[in-house]
DNA sequence: GTATTCAGACCTGTATACAGAATAAGCCGT
DNA sequence: ACGGCTTATTCTGTATACAGGTCTGAATAC
């Protein structure tokens, strides 16, 4: 018995909603799905049925399984909730976090933060590391489980606004890190705050512009977005 | 084609997995479940794998699904990320929430805040009501998704922690609601930190109990979570 | 030209079958 | 009596079949 299949499938198409080559609110046919996956409708169905638990689909009872579609309002949503779980990992990190892993993520942080001849995704990835080893300072799986699936529902359009943010980035996690490293919790928090939060309308342009990409763009090559490990090299 | 059965399967499993009549670690036996519930195999692991990226189950490949198991760090764990949740949605309630909407909310914790002769199923119902309320003037349905399927899944522990805080609950209610009135967020924010806020002790103190309930008490009935409706009945 | 209806194709929802792994039971040796 | 091995049983993982919705599109009426 092959070992793991859903869970191959789930990461598989879970990657497709992240850079949209399942288009927002397209519809998923199952058995041409399951073919390209090599795969039987079953185990699809039980990694489309995890998918809509995430929140990256949706489920209609009797037409299927749909790319979720993504109003200003539910992205801001998630940059909200997203947030809100830094700044209480941001806390958490200057109360628990030792001094050589802060060190270690300085070093981090001198080695990638110049974003001359990065691509973007390389990029993200470097900023969504940083923010994800905060988290896990928190030493709370869930605060870190709840970040990532946040992150990647977002990752998309965080990829489109990075474009603009490319300079201010480094600074500002820099600053961000020297807080925690002089254990002051009220500046680290403001730091994050200001950090991540986003006006409506910046968001406003991102999903705009995303749409743009995706639905008039007729020759659009999603992002490869990468892992750190891949970022790396 | 019956019409939402994944929907009503995944319910009613949700539902044992709160109140542990699927006992911590127990392996689920699909043919047994799924004869019980009167359904084939098929929807129900799709309910099943729903309920696995939900945080209520566990899955491991060929040995199959099992009720998940919780270690004192990880309800402290759900406990904070909580935390981390209602401390922004007080934020937000303090800047959103229209004055009929808390005069509203007032006026349930009069009707509903004498804790003599209610029992413990209903206040809590009662609890997580005003919790949630103040949730949703966040105006932010991520928010209160994630909160909802936090609060669901530490639901029994909190149940048994209950019955030491039956006194001091309806007073900080009291309390969160009227420096919300006054949008004093600061207040807020710190009433609702301690209000939620518990010591790793009390945590540990609440898993016990539940494991003496579960496994040595050879009779015990599970209790009936009642939704808010059910409750004001 | 536009709206409507009906037929056909397509697709989903669920049950069931079957292969192979995991677990339990039985047996034997010590 | 107890531990290890072998066998039998149970249960999971996946494919497939089929019943009934749902959607598409052509033909018809206006």
């Amino acid at each position: 018995m092959s070992d793991g299949l859903v869970e191959a499938l789930h990461a598989d198409i879970r990657a497709m909603a992240i850079d949209f080559r399942l288009k927002p609110g397209e519809r998923i046919n199952e058995v041409a799905l399951s073919k390209r996956l090599d795969a039987s409708r079953t185990p699809l169905r039980e990694a489309l049925n995890r998918l809509v638990a995430e929140g990256f689909l949706t489920f209609e009872s009797g037409k299927g399984f749909f790319c979720r579609k993504y109003s200003v309002t539910e992205v801001q949503d998630l940059y909200q909730l997203r947030q809100a779980i830094e700044r209480f990992a941001a806390e958490r990190a200057v109360e628990l976090a030792a001094d050589a892993e802060l060190a270690e993520l300085a070093a981090f942080l001198d080695r990638t933060g110049d974003p001359a001849g990065r691509s973007l995704e390389d990029l993200l990835a470097f900023d969504e590391h940083f923010h994800e080893t905060i988290a896990s300072f928190s030493q709370n799986a869930e605060i870190g489980r709840t970040l990532a699936n946040v992150n990647a529902r977002i990752r998309f359009f965080r990829w489109i606004d990075l474009g603009s943010r490319r300079q201010r980035t480094q600074g500002e996690h820099r600053a961000i890190l020297d807080a925690i490293r002089a254990r002051d919790k009220g500046k680290a928090v403001a730091l994050v705050d200001g950090h991540i939060a986003r006006r409506r309308d910046e968001i406003a342009e991102a999903v705009k512009e995303c749409h743009a990409r995706l639905f008039v763009e007729d020759d659009f090559v999603h992002p490869a977005f990468k892992t750190m490990d891949q970022a790396c090299a």
